[in-house]
DNA sequence: GCTTACGGTAAGTAATGACTTACGAAGAAT
DNA sequence: ATTCTTCGTAAGTCATTACTTACCGTAAGC
């Protein structure tokens, strides 16, 4: 569960899709696989990349796994986002002394 | 300049590296290749693709071309994770009423 | 019991993308 | 003027990965 995970995990555009599915309502697999043109096991892959950057858990209830966004992933990439941003806004500043 | 090029530009490990670099020190194309083990027009493609996600800018300076970090591409991003841990987080919430 | 629904995993394929070498254009230096 | 540096781009190669179908285990329904 690094930001690297999330980094990876994020940048494919229809991961990125059944994240945000994910993310505004949990649901089974075969729940999630309706609205995407993809194969059931594809979802599951992809689910499983979330889930291993700590984006998504699943909750097993009898014979269905529900999946819900977790905070964990992302405020990792958050923090992460963060720290760059401070370095940026510092470099940016410096290179403004520098053309006066 | 989307959020959607800065995630792909980002995932990338080394491409990352050379982001990482810049962020610290502005330089040209030969400086920043000097720091790794991959060819010079392998950085350019790199750095290629974080100038088209707004993550860097070239300016011009007689042969060469100083490479520095830009906020632009970086804060879309930013924004994009934000409204994304909105949505987490009042999923989040919802999920503990129903499990009461 | 048997069958049906759910979902993870294996294996194979096709597309994407990260790298290489080769080349060409444009400015600096001698 | 020509030689050298700097850097972008084209073309080709190799590895990664997103997808497919096939299969197996497990729980629910009849």
């Amino acid at each position: 569960m690094t930001y690297e995970e999330s980094l990876a995990a994020l940048a494919d555009p229809t991961r990125r899709q059944i994240y945000e599915h994910v993310t505004r309502s949990a649901g089974s697999v075969a729940d999630i696989s309706k609205g995407f043109p993809i194969s059931r096991p594809a979802v599951s892959q992809h689910l499983k990349v979330l889930s291993d950057a700590g984006l998504v858990a699943a909750k097993q209830q009898g014979n269905r796994r529900i999946y819900r966004a977790t905070p964990d992933g992302l405020a990792e990439l958050r923090q992460y986002l963060d720290r760059l941003w401070g370095d940026v806004l510092g470099e940016f500043a410096k290179s403004f002394e520098k053309e006066l």
